[in-house]
DNA sequence: ACATATCACTCGGATTCCGATATATCGGAG
DNA sequence: CTCCGATATATCGGAATCCGAGTGATATGT
């Protein structure tokens, strides 16, 4: 019996900006905030109290995890976080789920009436 | 203080899935937690505390109105409530928010497999 | 020297979530 | 007619989450 993904949806939209922001590559806190403005359009602003609160939740549940990595010429101060492959799975199925519910949205929208006369 | 739509974003899911249920057609609290329960195909359930915490906000907000119709042969108990104007406005906000997102979900998701070892 | 940016993270008040609970009516089975 | 599950309203209060304001430090530009 493994980890069930769907136990943690719907995922917030912090967390989901954070996994959004590590899908990419690996990444510092700071880099975080700012890789979530920048996927958003500006639209979307972390804090730090929103970031590190869901960042310790998703360790917890083992989507994201710290990784050791330390480069040449970088500013050593920073922690890198990376997502786990169930981090994966889990940001996969949020993904479908929302496209499931934009597409009812789009139906409900455009007056597609379910109801039959 | 001026109603800015993108004050309000990004909806919680709970929010989300009220105003979805509410754009076909005026609804009553319970036909909406079965609605937002039809609309996910069960995956997204709303309890009656986090129902009418929402609704109490998105009236305040003026999202949401209470409308007095009462048709005949219905349970009178039924208090229905309905999307007003701006709160149309804001769906269709929301809506097309979620989308870019997805659309950049899956330009980082795509460029990870492409990605040269 | 001073301001701004990068980088870490904690703190605590406000907000939101959400199941348990309370109350009462409706509709059908027995 | 009585019982009972479903329908229908809504509150309560503890848990979870949000999120800006701090704290502290180094780096960089003017």
């Amino acid at each position: 019996m493994k980890h069930e993904p769907s136990r943690l949806a719907p995922l917030s939209a912090a967390s989901l900006h954070i996994l959004l922001a590590l899908a990419g590559d690996e990444l510092h806190g700071y880099g975080i905030m700012q890789e979530a403005a920048r996927q958003s359009a500006g639209k979307y602003k972390l804090g730090p109290g929103t970031l590190y609160d869901n960042l310790k939740k998703l360790m917890a549940a083992g989507i994201v995890e710290e990784s050791r990595r330390q480069p040449a010429g970088e500013d050593p101060r920073r922690r890198y976080y990376r997502l786990t492959g169930l981090g994966r799975r889990v940001l996969a199925e949020e993904i479908s789920r929302l496209e499931r519910v934009l597409r009812e949205a789009k139906a409900v929208l455009q007056g597609t009436r379910t109801k039959i006369a």
